[in-house]
RNA sequence: GACCCCUUCGUCUAGAGGCCUAGGACAUCGCCCUUUCACGGCGGUAACACGGGUUCGAAUCCCGUAGGGGUCGCCA
């Protein structure tokens, strides 16, 4: 049977990366086994929903690269939700319960005290009709649970292995709330059954919905046996709290507004909590070949910006200047070539820092001159051009033979006159591209 | 409070009783390259949470303790 896995964002907020490790392991696993990948939006709760953040969810995936083979809006496809909850109710498995949010509060709360788990405790499955309409005759309106069975939930978890639940844990899910909306659960499972999924993988903080979903999947008529679950440790922060239903400053968007290439952030999530080793990968392809669910590991793994940010980094420093071509001339650095991306790739942290190194070479920058009579006597002895590599050494060696220095007081004032930086690629390969005349007047302390 | 899960170098992990004086990657430190910094190359330092068992032998099995994460919604 085809692999089919799904990842089913809510349109509540912006993806982070608690979620975007699951998208994209979800989009690897698709692709390693020629499955596909569909994208459904979890749109049901319409007052929390927004056309925006939906929006931008699709932006974000794009931006990483996961294409969606299958596109749905649970919003589309409520008919379905309503056809199903007419089945449950003919099977006896949907019950209408009348207590209001604050009673179950105070249901729950009470439990809690006698240190019982704060379970729904199914009264409403002794109410009589004539109770019902009584009920109703209030202005109650009805919302509809699940009926579980007293029988252990059970499954073999791609990541954790056997998973057991004993019943009278769980509370019978509320599948249709008071105003007739259809609730998370009711909605997944009819689509996970009309979308032919064969493989749910997420995040843990969804392990204990697993028993009712494989519940109501069989009540469904869904084959529970071509059902699989894998279940993802979620991400801490680099403290080590938790964060997956926080927002915070770790959203994919903030990431790419940021700077950060696409394929750093799929490499580090792709590999973060796996024994393979962390390391910068181009494309997304090189990522599907080393894929293997079996690598992920229970714990929960530490997401740190700035192993990002190093990541980025290195990838940068071994990317092709034909991979970056077309970016350069985006960034307005018209005429950058190859000899230019090669001199300053191994200083960048960000793509866009070429555009500093690009107006070192072709804009006038300020000189940093900290012995004037030095940078002179420098500036006299420029070889005349054609420059080339060997230019810098020829240059440097007549500059020592006239005034004795060498090493770091040779080449460290260089480099401040030359680029107005500490910090730099080997000036054997700026030198040229910066030319005789704007190297001689900054030697002079001019702005060039 | 209940239930589920986790705990090996700073970080991500390998390890499924003797192959472990615990391996790799990143970070860090050092060296080399470069007569400078960065980039790059090569090395070093560095860990089995704690306490009891079981066993000839435990990072690996059992029990307990501590710490951490998750769940217990008319959210998803």
């Amino acid at each position: 049977m085809a692999v089919a896995v799904r990842i089913a964002p809510s349109p509540t907020g912006r993806l982070h990366v608690g979620n975007g490790r699951p998208a994209l392991v979800n989009w690897l696993f698709a692709r390693k086994h020629g499955g596909t990948f569909l994208l459904r939006i979890d749109d049901t709760d319409d007052e929390r929903s927004t056309h925006a953040y939906a929006e931008a969810i699709e932006r974000d995936l794009a931006w990483l690269g996961l294409v969606w083979d299958r596109f749905a809006r649970q919003s589309d496809r409520l008919g379905r939700y309503h056809e199903a909850t007419r089945k449950l109710t003919a099977m006896g498995r949907l019950y209408p319960c009348y207590e209001t949010p604050e009673e179950l509060e105070l249901m729950r709360k009470t439990r809690l005290s006698r240190r019982l788990p704060p379970v729904y405790d199914r009264s409403a499955l002794k109410l009589s009709d004539a109770e019902k309409c009584r009920l109703e005759g209030e202005g109650r309106l009805p919302h509809f649970r699940f009926r579980l069975t007293d029988r252990p939930v059970e499954w073999d978890d791609l990541v954790r292995g056997k998973v057991r639940f004993e019943p009278g844990h769980f509370s019978d899910p509320v599948l249709v709330r008071a105003d007739g909306r259809p609730l998370y659960m009711l909605a997944s499972v009819v689509d996970d059954i009309d979308f032919g999924i064969t493989h749910v993988i997420r995040g843990e903080d969804h392990v204990t919905n697993t028993a009712p979903h494989i519940e109501l999947f069989e009540a469904l008529g869904g084959d529970v046996g071509a059902l699989h679950f894998a279940h993802l440790p979620l991400l801490t922060d680099a403290s080590g709290a938790g964060f997956s239903k926080r927002l915070g400053s770790l959203s994919l968007g903030e990431f790419r507004s940021s700077g950060i290439e696409p394929m750093a952030l799929n490499s580090l999530l792709a590999k973060l909590g796996t024994s393979d080793a962390i390391e910068p990968r181009h494309t997304l392809d090189e990522l599907v070949a080393e894929f293997d669910l079996s690598h992920f590991g229970r714990s929960t793994p530490k997401f740190d910006v700035e192993e990002l940010n190093r990541l980025n980094a290195r990838l940068l420093h071994m990317t092709a200047f034909d991979a970056v071509a077309d970016r350069l001339e985006a960034l307005g650095l018209h005429g950058a070539d190859r000899a230019f991306w090669e001199a300053v790739r191994g200083n960048l942290a960000r793509l866009d820092d070429a555009a500093v190194w690009w107006r070192i070479i072709h804009g006038d920058i300020a000189p940093l001159i900290e012995d004037a009579a030095f940078a002179r006597t420098a500036a006299s002895l420029l070889p005349p051009e054609p420059w080339n590599h060997g230019s810098w050494a020829a240059w440097t060696n007549a500059i020592k033979g006239a005034t004795g220095r060498s090493g770091k007081a040779l080449f460290h004032p260089l480099r401040l006159a030359l680029t107005g930086r500490e910090r730099g690629p080997e000036l054997a390969q700026l030198l040229p591209l910066i030319g005789r005349t704007k190297a001689s007047a900054r030697l002079l302390g001019e702005t060039a």
